[in-house]
DNA sequence: GAATTTTATTTCGAAAAGCTATATATTAGT
DNA sequence: ACTAATATATAGCTTTTCGAAATAAAATTC
């Protein structure tokens, strides 16, 4: 294939990631969230109450940065750790309540923004896209983990 | 069309994102050139020179941010500011001779591992997915005209 | 042409992000 | 029981990023 495909997806990415960047923080309730704090707050939505680890490899940053990250929203009152019950050395980081209604505050605002983008693709576009997005992301993954 | 899929869609891009992200610093002669670094000399290399304004606008950070970014860069001696010939408030922002032997000896490192995962995609999901990223960010780009 | 407004960049101060090195405590393996 | 590996935290440092304010140039208005 021609280097000139590579370069175009590469350059047609990068677009859009900065259309659905939202680099601003949220403000809400005089409260600043930045963008990586939001990333965070978001995962705990949807994946649950999370290890330091699980959350440092999620956002692919060092734990002792995610560890430092996690001290300004429990310092917030978003999030609070605690210990396992099956390992005294993992902290679980989950949402306060406080947390959870700011991001189901501002988060649906995103994701109808999102959808409203989404839905004019046709429903065959959305599939396929959602496969595409996968299927490379898994390749990629399998990449990372051979270097 | 259901709400899952929009929710599906964007964690799978979100994924994508981050298996993109080269946060390390790259290491070059003893250099270290962090990412965001590295963004702003291949940003130079496409598009050729710049003004400050505009690598802002495409990194989607204030001029401010980017004029200090500069600034580093300037000092590592990998870009130079001139002043726009006509308009004498513009900065346009090159690559030095240096710069451009550092981006060409490590960009193809990136264009290659991302080659190495594209075409590990057929021909046709490689044009559907450019094809659908376009279209994504065009919709997108309209509706944040609209706001 | 003069005054005012807008625009492009810079400087400064503060906060967040992110790294490495190191430390501590816990768990796993021998 | 001892050693090695693991999870997180702390400290120090650099980079990134913002908003506020400043400066200079260009555009607009009268």
């Amino acid at each position: 294939m021609e280097q000139e495909s590579v370069v175009m997806f590469f350059e047609s990415l990068q677009r859009l990631m900065r259309m659905m960047r939202q680099s601003r923080p949220w403000e809400v309730d005089g409260l600043s969230i930045t963008r990586v704090q939001r990333f965070i707050l978001s995962t705990l939505t949807t994946q649950g109450p999370c290890t330091i680890g699980q959350l440092a490899e999620r956002l692919d940053v060092r734990p002792s940065t995610m560890s430092t990250m996690v001290d300004r929203l429990e310092l917030a009152h978003l999030v609070r750790r605690k210990t396992s019950p099956d390992d005294a050395r993992v902290k679980i980081v989950e949402l306060t309540d406080e947390g959870s209604a700011i991001v189901e505050s501002v988060r649906s605002t995103i994701m109808r923004e999102l959808a409203d983008s989404f839905t004019q693709l046709t429903e065959a576009e959305q599939h396929t896209f959602i496969e595409l997005v996968r299927k490379l992301s898994d390749i990629l993954q399998k990449q990372h983990e051979e270097n």
